[in-house]
DNA sequence: GCGTTAAATGTAAGGGCTTACATTTGGCAA
DNA sequence: TTGCCAAATGTAAGCCCTTACATTTAACGC
């Protein structure tokens, strides 16, 4: 370069004495390029320091390689394990990941969408079915295509990957009502713009309608994400009115938190109260008891959901919805309803 | 648009009845442009579904309003945990964040470097001081400001924000020590290309050292990040000699691993053993005994670092460092060593 | 050595935006 | 009314790549 600044193609090309066109192959499709040409090329590059300028790359090609992910927070175990596993596979395809997160508000994510998308973003990920037409028709118009990870629904517009909620925590309730439980508790992440946790309160009242278990036996504290809102909403339930023989927690985080109050409180889990979570975050197999809880995919997820949103941005075949299984864990903390 | 293709700053400007100048202006600085005109684009912006393309953008103004961050991996809660406050930080000020993760591994942290100031990232999050010559070099020509975060070295040449680990972890030594406890172990991540690691070791060293307890009685297992690293280190730490009565280890989750571990074999912590931790994260008050550890200010250093970039990426002011206070948590896991 | 063809390389046209500079407009003092 | 100046707006030159198309070179059979 003749300036200080940082070097452009041109300088790569007049140093290697060949046209621009032929370095710009030499670093998309080298293939094209004569071994000897390549050559100097490549130490042009090296010796220059030469790194291609990504604004007009991605003008020119129209094409970023970029993907982009908005997760409702990263702060829950299970979206960054499941994140990092999409990463991996992106990046073992040459893409790259641009991340952000929503907060659970379904009008940040929306401006979310924009920004990625103002941002070149080749295709999307999302958390579950739930969000705005203007986002969908959004999408469409831009044409970028968009997977849903976390949920899974033949029907929905978008194509996705995940399990059932419904189905997995119906299999659990049903589990915990064999178990003899008839008064419930229900700590759930908010309900509102939140697809699995809905689902998830749909299946323990579904499950204790089939068992003509009165819906009245069913208490449900909604209450944001985190062990302490767990904590506060395990104290509101049992304090509200009668004592459940079992608390079903929308998630593994929130569960601990409630394991923790309870056993603060002097119940004994199980014998006095059972719990369980969802998810199999490893924080599950750390309290004691262990949690009973669902047992998610997330990595395998993740991988999966990187290799078809590929695939939609390369305009491959891809499956509309790929369900994977989520398993029932059962482990100490829910034993058979006290007497 | 005449066709049906998304929509460019030309559409705008010809369905608004303004130059394409007008436009821009009407977006990057709105002071400019008269109210009535203002007005006529905001409609036609909002009709024709108008987001900027990002290349264009970036190329014709050099600045991407992007902030890469690399971070060792995102299933520790500790960093996802300071991210998440980075990007609100960020966020607040118009900027996004770009997420890479480099496994520990220097090579691919080089990668990720290239990569996102390939992306046009206009500055940089690091973590820890460790890096190579050839990216330092390689950051100082491309001109990107880089800001290390999780560490504090007013020598190092990278401005940084975070806490003294070797004093942190000397701090809880000496505690330690004071407790009674002469034969020590020590489950670390990797020290090699981890300086917080090698920080936290050293410091142990350093304390023993000044208590007059020979280096013999030190026992140090490396071992990968993981609850499952952890319990097979103390497994080996065990076995391989003398039982410690105290064992620090360079993380929470190590030494909750290591906890379950000892439980699952038959030692009493405290009693027999005590365990000690580094992070602070939710975890630390889940297991029983509760794990004593060094409190790390994650969610601080984030939104701090987001200001300080951003400082360094607008030419404004900045501390080359800024530290944080780290401070001991003493919990259950820590007890009088036994007789 | 010639013609034919494939491989290698070059030429140059965008791509959508920002911004320096040029021009127009409108308000106001004289 | 005129002239001046600031505010508002317009014009057009890049920014740095990729790629369609054009051209040159090399290889090969005869």
């Amino acid at each position: 370069m003749t300036n200080n600044s940082v070097p452009t193609l041109d300088d790569v090309a007049r140093r290697a004495a060949v046209s621009t066109a032929t370095v710009s192959r030499c670093l998309n499709s080298p293939e094209q390029v004569s071994k000897a040409t390549r050559a100097r090329v490549d130490d042009a590059v090296k010796a220059l320091g030469y790194t291609p300028n990504f604004g007009a790359r991605v003008m020119a090609a129209k094409r970023t390689n970029t993907i982009g992910a908005i997760i409702p927070t990263m702060e829950n175990a299970i979206f960054a394990r499941g994140l990092q596993a999409f990463q991996d596979g992106l990046r073992a395809k040459g893409y790259t990941l641009l991340v952000a997160s929503s907060s659970y508000k379904s009008d940040l994510e929306e401006e979310q969408v924009r920004a990625l998308i103002a941002r070149g973003a080749d295709g999307l990920l999302l958390i579950g079915h739930d969000r705005s037409k203007t986002i969908l028709s959004y999408l469409a118009s831009r044409n970028v295509p968009a997977l849903v990870a976390w949920a899974h629904d033949p029907e929905a517009v978008l194509p996705s990957i995940g399990f059932d909620n419904f189905e997995a925590m119906f299999n659990l309730a049903c589990k915990v009502i064999a178990f003899g439980h008839r008064k419930i508790g229900l700590i759930s992440a908010a309900i509102e713009s939140n697809d699995r946790a809905r689902a998830r309160v749909m299946a323990v009242r579904h499950a204790m309608d089939q068992a003509d278990i009165s819906p009245g036996n069913l208490h449900i504290i909604e209450t944001e994400y985190g062990i302490e809102t767990g904590a506060m909403a395990f104290q509101q339930l049992v304090e509200s009115g009668t004592v459940p023989t079992v608390v079903f927690c929308g998630n593994d985080v929130l569960a601990v938190g409630a394991m923790k109050q309870a056993q603060k409180m002097g119940f004994n889990v199980p014998s006095d109260i059972s719990i369980t979570g969802f998810d199999d975050i490893e924080i599950a197999r750390v309290v004691s008891p262990e949690l009973c809880t669902v047992h998610v995919p997330h990595r395998k997820m993740g991988a999966r959901a990187a290799d078809i949103l590929i695939d939609m941005v390369e305009g491959h075949p891809y499956p509309h919805t790929t369900q994977l299984d989520a398993s029932l864990e059962i482990r100490g903390s829910l034993s058979a309803a006290p007497k």
